[in-house]
DNA sequence: CGCCGACTTGAGCAATCTCAATCATGGTGG
DNA sequence: CCACCATGATTGAGATTGCTCAAGTCGGCG
C-alpha cells in the first residue's frame, strides 16, 4: 500500500496546477446533464428540474482539490468526465486513497442536513468536469421527494457494498490477486480475448490496490504468465475466463517443493 | 489478516451449535426495546410503535448463523446484546470478517424495496439476542415516515465513514498501529490510566484487525513496551495519551542503526 | 488427572517495502 | 532535427513485516 502523489506534494487548498489559465469557469447545467448522473436515473422529472436550477459545471486540472476533509459541505458534486480521487488525510499528514470516482458517480456523501463536514478530501485526476448541486437545495428536495430519497438510499447501499468488497480484498487477497481482479473489472463484457486502456496511470492503480508502485509493476510481470500483456497503458488479456480461473490460484503459497494441499476451506477472518 | 474460525469449521445453514436446547424462542418486543436501538433514537413515537408491531426478539448461541450472504432479506435485525460478525464469503469458501456489530447496532442493511439480497453473512459471537423487524413492514413505513428515512440515511453515512476508516487503516497502518488504535477505541473516555476487558477473544480481534492470531499476539507483546499490559482478556493501559502519541511512531521503520529521519510528509496512497 | 481450547513463542519463509539505478517517452528549447 | 530533461515505469538487492508451521504454556472442565 501507500504511494506517493508524484507531483502535488503539498496539495492543500484549491491550488491551481500547471499554471494553466482557464480554471474554474462555472457553467450552468440543466436537467439533461443531471439525467446522466447515476444517482438520478430513477428520480422523477419534476424533482430533477427543480434540482437543476442552481446546478453548475466546473472544470478542474490534474491535482486540483475539490474539497477538503474537515471542511463544511456546501454542495454535492458529481463527476461528469475524468476521475476524482477520494483521500483520507491522517493527522500526521499521511494521505490514503479511499476510492476513485468516475463519470456519472457521486463524489462524497449526499448531505441530509445542515452543517455537515466532509469526511474525505477530493482531488481531480487529470482534466475533470464536475457538476455541483448546492447542498441547501438538495437537502430541501430530499425532504419533499420520495424518489430522491430512495435514490440516495440505494446509492448509499451501493457504496457500502463496494467498500465492503474493498475491505474483503485488502484482508484476504495478495497484490497479484487484487490486480487480476482489477483487470477483470476493466475487461469489456462479452469477449474472452480483449484489449483496452488503463483508466489512469500505474501510480494511481497501485494506490487503489493498496500497494507500492514497484509491487504493482512486479504483479503485472507475474500476470504475463497468465496471458496479460501490457505496453505502458494498453492491456491485452488473452483469455478473460482463464484469468478469472487463475485468480484463486494466485493466492496459493508458492509451494516449496512437495506441496501439502490444504485445498480449499481456508477460513480467513472469522 | 485472515484467521481461522477455530470452532465452527463449516458454519453453513443455520446450524445449531453446542447442542444446547433453548435455541430461538422468538419473544415479542415493544417500542421500549426499539428505542434502545441507535437507528431509532430520533424516530417519531408513532412510527416507532407501528414499527414494533411485529418485532421479535430471538436468541442465538455462539456460531449460529443469522442469515447468509446471497439469501433474500426477510427482516431487519439489530443486536440487543452480545456481538454479531459480518462475513463475506468468497466463491472459494474463504471467509473474511468485514465488521462486528454490538448492542444497539443494526446488522446488515436496511431494506428499501422488495427482493433484496444479503451482501454478507451474519453469525453470532457468543450468546446473543437479536431484535428483528419484518422487512415488508419496515419498507412500508420507510415510505411514510421522513424521520425514519432520515435515520436510515444517517446510519448509512455512519457506516460508510467507518468502512472508509477501515480501508484507510488497512492500507496505511501496520499491525502494531492497528492494535494500538483498537485499544484506544476501547479505553473509557476521561481517564488516562485505565483498565478494561476485551470485548471478544483474541482470535476475533485478530480477524477484525486483519492479521493472524500469532501476529496479534506479537503486537500485544510489542505494546507492553508502551504501557499496555494484558492478562488474558484484561487490559491495563498506563497512559492513554502516551499510547496515542506512540501510535504514529509504531509505523516508523525499525531503523537499522543510523536513521535518516524522513520526518512526516509521508504520502501514502494518492 | 488429563484433555481441550485459547494463547504464546520460536524459527523459517514469503510478500511487500525501501532504496537506488536504469529505461522509455514525451515535450522543450536550441 | 536533436540533445536534454522530467516523469512514469521497470528492475535489482536487501530489509522488514507478517505468515506458516510447530511446539509449548496456561486455565478450565469433565
Amino acid at each position: 500500500m501507500t504511494i506517493e502523489t508524484g507531483h502535488a506534494a503539498h496539495s492543500c487548498g484549491a491550488v491551481q496546477r500547471k499554471g494553466r489559465a482557464s480554471r474554474r469557469a462555472p457553467q450552468p447545467a440543466g436537467p439533461a446533464e443531471l439525467r446522466k448522473i447515476l444517482l438520478f436515473s430513477n428520480v422523477d422529472e419534476s424533482t430533477l428540474s427543480r434540482l437543476s436550477a442552481d446546478a453548475k459545471i466546473e472544470s478542474f486540472h490534474d491535482g486540483d482539490q475539490l474539497f477538503r476533509q474537515g471542511s463544511p459541505v456546501t454542495d454535492l458534486p458529481f463527476v461528469v468526465s475524468g476521475y476524482v480521487k477520494l483521500l483520507r488525510i491522517a493527522p500526521s499528514g499521511r494521505q490514503t486513497l479511499i476510492a476513485i470516482r468516475s463519470g456519472g458517480e457521486m463524489i462524497g456523501e449526499a448531505p441530509t442536513g445542515p452543517d455537515e463536514i466532509h469526511t474525505v478530501s477530493a482531488e481531480a485526476v487529470g482534466a475533470t468536469k464536475v457538476l455541483k448541486l448546492p447542498a441547501t437545495r438538495f437537502i430541501r428536495l430530499l425532504k419533499e421527494s420520495p424518489s430522491l430519497c430512495a435514490a440516495v438510499m440505494r446509492e448509499s447501499k451501493d457504496s457500502i457494498g463496494r467498500l465492503m468488497g474493498e475491505v474483503e480484498s485488502l484482508k484476504s487477497q495478495n497484490a497479484d490477486q487484487r490486480l487480476a481482479r482489477f483487470i477483470l473489472l476493466l475487461c469489456p463484457p462479452g469477449e474472452d480475448r480483449c484489449r483496452f486502456r488503463l483508466p489512469y496511470d500505474k501510480r494511481l492503480i497501485a494506490a487503489r490496490l493498496g500497494v507500492k508502485q514497484e509491487t504493482l509493476s512486479r504483479a503485472f510481470a507475474k500476470l504475463r504468465a497468465h496471458g496479460v500483456r501490457t505496453e505502458t497503458r494498453n492491456v491485452h488479456v488473452e483469455s478473460v475466463s482463464h484469468l478469472a480461473d487463475q485468480c484463486d490460484r494466485l493466492g496459493q503459497r508458492a509451494r516449496s517443493a512437495f506441496g501439502r494441499r490444504n485445498a480449499e476451506k481456508r477460513h480467513d477472518a472469522a
